[in-house]
DNA sequence: AAAAGTTTGTACCGATCGGTACAGGCGACG
DNA sequence: CGTCGCCTGTACCGATCGGTACAAACTTTT
């Protein structure tokens, strides 16, 4: 092998990693998330941390929502696009939500970093995750059988629900708020 | 005057001081509201500070919580059990929220710390802030002819909804997304 | 095995965190 | 006018923040 034979460890810790910071940062918060709690969440010390992501926290959280952003658009934006029967497509979308924020039992790091402070600091990826979502499902609607106007109404509805019943859900302390308005969701979409 | 005379602005100030401690807390969430920018936005030093709340910051957010939660007993909930015309209740609920997050301007604080960092801390407060509400619009949706299940999975679509459309309006930068969403909401619950 | 390059732990940095101590300012009352 | 007690600005505290420097340890290449 002639390519530089780059360390292979560098880039599979990237993406295994991704996921354990995710997990810091949607439990904690940009702000909470203090670098202590990153190298225990890890087992990475800072000098591995900064060695892979130079940019600090800012740059861990960005390569997050990247790959969150990612992951959506593989597992629900596309699918809600390509799916040959669109209902199908939508079914999936619910059944991959259920399954991304576990039942409930998740919160939505985009959602929190809406919120919280770091807002602005990463106020266009929140944005085009959220915009991407509804225009996928709202073209979905439509195919389905649903005039413009109310697609993109309906596509707000569900955005907004699906967000709200994770505050709700974790507000009560229980994820069976979430499931049941997401029931309620699919079955109003499904309505038409 | 015999009694004490207590100092008058002790009591002022502290009403008058929590909306401002709360737009801190709302915008910054409960870490990223430090002592330096409560003392901007209230222009109060530490000491004052300290000296209207020995319990610190902790005992601030609280207050602010406790305010927000009379506020909502005062101007929603009672409304909708006391109303004498149920749908007035509701119709007077749905202004209430309109004003209060100024027309999707603002964010909930009750959701900020549901999602935030600090959330083990006030999850009480925040749990009954919720529960309250929840119950209080079932029952009105029942007086006003829900069948008791229907009602209670409405409410809990009308908070996720409320909830959800805060986040998208914040996530969106567009307040509009919040009068849409709150206006179908409006609309959905009279429907019957 | 020596050299070169990558990954890591550790010590340290200035800044800021929430909170405390306290001396004096200031206003009400005698 | 003097006294007393609430109020507040300031200095300071230890802890922790995010981030940097760097040398040892490890790989890989020669």
């Amino acid at each position: 092998m002639r390519k530089k034979a780059a360390t292979p460890s560098l880039a599979a810790n990237r993406a295994g990693l991704l996921p354990h910071l995710g997990e810091v940062f949607r439990e904690h918060g940009y702000e909470g998330a203090s670098l202590t709690l990153i190298t225990k969440a890890t087992g990475l010390g800072k000098g591995s941390l900064y060695h892979l992501f130079p940019g600090g926290k800012q740059q861990m959280a960005a390569e997050v929502l990247a790959e969150i952003d990612g992951w959506f658009v593989r597992n629900v934006f596309v699918p809600l696009g390509e799916a040959e029967d669109v209902r199908a497509g939508i079914a999936h979308m619910f059944a991959a939500v259920d399954d991304y924020f576990r039942s409930g039992r998740r919160v939505c790091l985009v959602g929190v970093f809406a919120l919280g402070a770091a807002r602005d600091e990463f106020a266009a990826a929140v944005r085009d995750y959220f915009k991407a979502w509804g225009e996928a499902l709202t073209a979905a609607l439509c195919r389905a059988g649903y005039a413009r106007a109310e697609a993109a109404a309906l596509s707000e509805d569900v955005l907004a629900g699906i967000q709200g019943a994770l505050v709700l859900a974790r507000a009560a302390n229980d994820a069976k708020v979430f499931t049941r308005t997401l029931a309620r969701l699919k079955k109003r979409v499904g309505a038409k």
